[in-house]
DNA sequence: AGATGTGTTGAG
DNA sequence: TCAACACATCTG
């Protein structure tokens, strides 16, 4: 189906440089929200007063919009379904922007011929192109973190702007300056696949020293529970895994990676907070894991600045982009020229290697 | 505790 | 593929 415009999946996520979307933010931006045109869905809605009144209390009621579905606290929940798998893209106050939200990732997962509630973009229109091509300049994975932060409206009017800045002053975006910078590493990067971004919470970067691990993405994609014994899928391995970290510049990081049983979370301890300190880390940041394509199932870890944080205040004294043991980008924490985001980026190697795994006691 | 997201199921 | 809905999980 999908065919014509492509996707450019998962590995679209950071070598992509290039694209410069032209200018403008249009269409996602907030609309009315009632505008859309229903679709189709055979399911209806039904809101009638006459025997509502006790049936509300109890049933949700159905969204006239596709890809929209009630929350229990009144919200509005996107989702969008791929591969027989939902893909959960955010809760809204308004049906509406449930429903836009949903219309951007079908045109990111489904491409030209995506069924969504408005009209779809059209490349005809530069705005829309525009758009488009920032859709397929990220992954579906990103597209969609964007769309669970509420964030694709700004990160579209902030491609816009730096394309501006780039044609101009020959400022490259995000991306293309990492993959400028990474030069030879940039193979290396381009080989890996994400696995799952994480906004990072205040409390994951704040006193508790840990990262919580969302669930879902733990256990799908870092195994607790190894080798061991038992056969149930994860008893309750609270001692963990400790974990080498091979930073791209070469200094090797040592996480302790385990499971808590008092929150029934997964979290990366010990050695956490280190890492958020020098890289600056603060709530809202995005950290991104991914696993190398090569046998030797190397993870790496890259995140970026919240979106929408970098004009303004943030004050970060030093800042600087290190690759494979280069500090290749410093700047001051005076506005020099550079200064804008530049905690952009930092890929880390994460050694997944069976032996690392050791830990016992921690 | 309230919000968010998932497990499941059944319909189309 | 999709929505309904119960409920597990997460966040503040």
């Amino acid at each position: 189906m999908y065919s014509s415009s492509t996707c450019i999946d998962e590995s679209t996520t950071s070598d992509s440089l290039s694209l410069s979307p032209p200018s403008p933010l249009l269409s996602q931006a907030p609309k009315s929200p009632e505008s859309p045109c229903r679709v189709g869905s055979g399911t209806s809605v039904i809101l009638d007063s006459e025997n509502s009144v006790e049936a509300e209390s109890k049933k949700l009621p159905s969204s006239r919009f596709k890809g929209v579905v009630p929350q229990p606290n009144g919200r509005w929940g996107a989702q969008i379904y791929e591969k027989h798998q939902r893909v959960w893209l955010g809760t809204f106050v308004e049906q509406g922007e449930a429903a836009r939200a949903y219309d951007t990732a079908a045109q990111r997962f489904r491409g030209r011929d995506a069924v969504t509630n408005v009209k779809p973009l059209s490349p005809e229109n530069p705005d829309d192109a525009a758009e488009l091509t920032f859709l397929n300049s990220h992954s579906k994975a990103e597209i969609v973190d964007m769309l669970r932060k509420h964030t694709y409206n700004e990160e579209l009017e902030q491609s816009r702007r730096k394309h501006e800045v780039d044609t101009n002053g020959k400022r490259l975006d995000n991306n293309a300056r990492i993959s400028h910078i990474l030069g030879g590493a940039d193979k290396l990067w381009k080989s890996t696949r994400q696995l799952f971004e994480k906004s990072v919470t205040p409390s994951d970067v704040g006193k508790l020293n840990r990262l919580v691990i969302p669930k879902q993405h733990a256990e799908k994609h870092f195994p607790l529970q190894s080798c061991c014994s038992s056969g149930s899928a994860f008893s309750s391995s609270s001692k963990g895994l400790l974990l080498n970290f091979k930073d791209v510049t070469g200094k090797v990081w040592r996480f302790r990676y385990s499971y808590w049983n008092s929150s029934q979370s997964y979290v990366l301890t010990k050695g956490w907070s280190r890492f958020v300190k020098e890289k600056n880390l603060k709530a809202g940041d995005v950290v991104g894991f991914h696993r190398s394509s090569e046998p030797d199932q190397q993870l790496f870890i890259d995140w970026k600045a919240k979106a929408g944080s970098g004009s303004g205040g943030v004050s970060e004294p030093v800042q600087m982009v290190r690759l494979f043991g280069v500090n290749i980008f410093q700047v001051p924490g005076s506005g020099s020229c550079g200064g804008k985001r530049d905690r952009d980026v930092e890929l880390l190697a994460f050694e997944w290697s069976k032996k690392s795994r050791v830990i016992g006691a921690l």
